[in-house]
DNA sequence: TGTACATCAGTGAACGCGCGTTCACTGATGTAC
DNA sequence: TGTACATCAGTGAACGCGCGTTCACTGATGTAC
């Protein structure tokens, strides 16, 4: 921590030299602490250390800010299933799983930029490049669905299309019903993870996996 | 439609005869047209044909009238999937099926009962009357995975308490991923009920359904 | 049936507040010569 | 290496706005006798 004001984002003087950062950084922090889409662009600024005019020479206004804030958690949120997809390796099961935790992982450590994400309600056509972050992030997930489908029997196996998408809405509602902020976070018996895997592999098998 | 002020709230006169039903009938408007929680105790007056301050007759403050909208939207939503179910008439898997639906068209009618319960984040511990029925809502889904289990083969079910956990987090990641106001609601070549539905039947594949 | 009165359910004006945004400005930085 | 100047990235004061909430009030309603 710094002893600086504005939580720690340094000044060096006059200018501030990575305000559009600092800003972003105070934003996610402010979300993750009020809950959804409860900051203002006043309060970044002050989190920053910086006058309530000083954001407007970064971001034309707030929800400009907000679908940067959004673009970004889409390529945040891809590379990290990327990551925990690796490939495939060591086996496509295994390493789906993998993205599921990772999807899990994701929105409880990085409830700012999910919110941004999927409670924004920002009109992505006017945001192109939001559209096209987040159209890589399930991209990433429907790739993913199609090894896996591969491996599945062909009588019994779903599009992998219908793959993804069941994964991702298991994944999201989880993710929201039971997070800290949501009421129903106390009627879980177990952990997120361990709620998605079992539904994972339930679900897998119904689609033939093991079956020859 | 009315020609009277106030979105068709008629006034008798100097009394309103039916504020509170009115107050909250404008605030579910209001949060279906603006989305989410946007809407403002001043503006349901407004659309009430009432003073500000008339409100507060029949409300503590702005969040205890939230926390009565999500009470009744529970109340509500555990009658409609207590009458989907229909006591697992004709058979379990139908009903059940049917109570998805159910599901899905709650959420989709009723944005403003639907948000107000999943995304007023109102501590619940200060609404007892809240907590009860959402348990009741819960509930009826419980109550119906255990009779959709008892169906199942032994070796290969899985607790009933988790059948309602897969289920619920499915549909609620259904209807919050592809509803009007998100961006992946284009995303989706198919019905949000034609994707629970497949969801639910390869799951219960996976859980044993229709081996001996 | 009529009257007095308590209670209920509104009014309307006001408050303090914090917001998003604009504006003319100024200090710091980088570049051309 | 030094200087003039354009550009960049801030300031700080101000704005109009709408919010949630409070307050003393008043018109309408219901009840006791």
């Amino acid at each position: 921590m710094s002893w600086r004001r504005g939580h720690g984002h340094e000044r060096a003087g006059y200018h501030h030299g990575n305000l559009r950062e600092a800003l972003i950084d105070s934003a996610l922090q402010l979300i993750a602490q009020h809950g959804h889409l409860g900051f203002t662009f006043a309060e970044a600024a002050r989190a920053a250390g910086v006058s309530p005019a000083a954001p407007y020479r970064h971001f034309r206004d707030r929800e400009d800010m907000l679908a940067e804030m959004a673009r970004r958690g889409f390529e945040l949120f891809a590379a990290e299933l990327e990551r925990a997809w690796d490939g495939g390796r060591p086996e496509p099961i295994g390493a789906f799983e993998n993205v599921g935790r990772a999807y899990l992982h994701f929105a409880r450590t990085q409830p700012g930029y999910y919110a941004a994400m999927f409670e924004g309600a920002i009109a992505d056509h006017d945001h192109p490049d939001l559209r096209l972050a987040s159209d890589r992030a399930f991209g990433v997930l429907r790739q993913a669905a199609e090894v896996v489908q591969a491996k599945l029997p062909k009588d019994t196996r779903p599009p992998a299309l219908m793959i993804a998408l069941h994964a991702w809405s298991m994944a999201h509602g989880i993710a929201t019903l039971f997070s800290r902020r949501q009421g129903a976070a106390g009627k879980l018996p177990m952990s997120q993870e361990d709620l998605l895997e079992a539904g994972f592999l339930v679900y897998l098998q119904g689609a033939g996996l093991g079956r020859k």
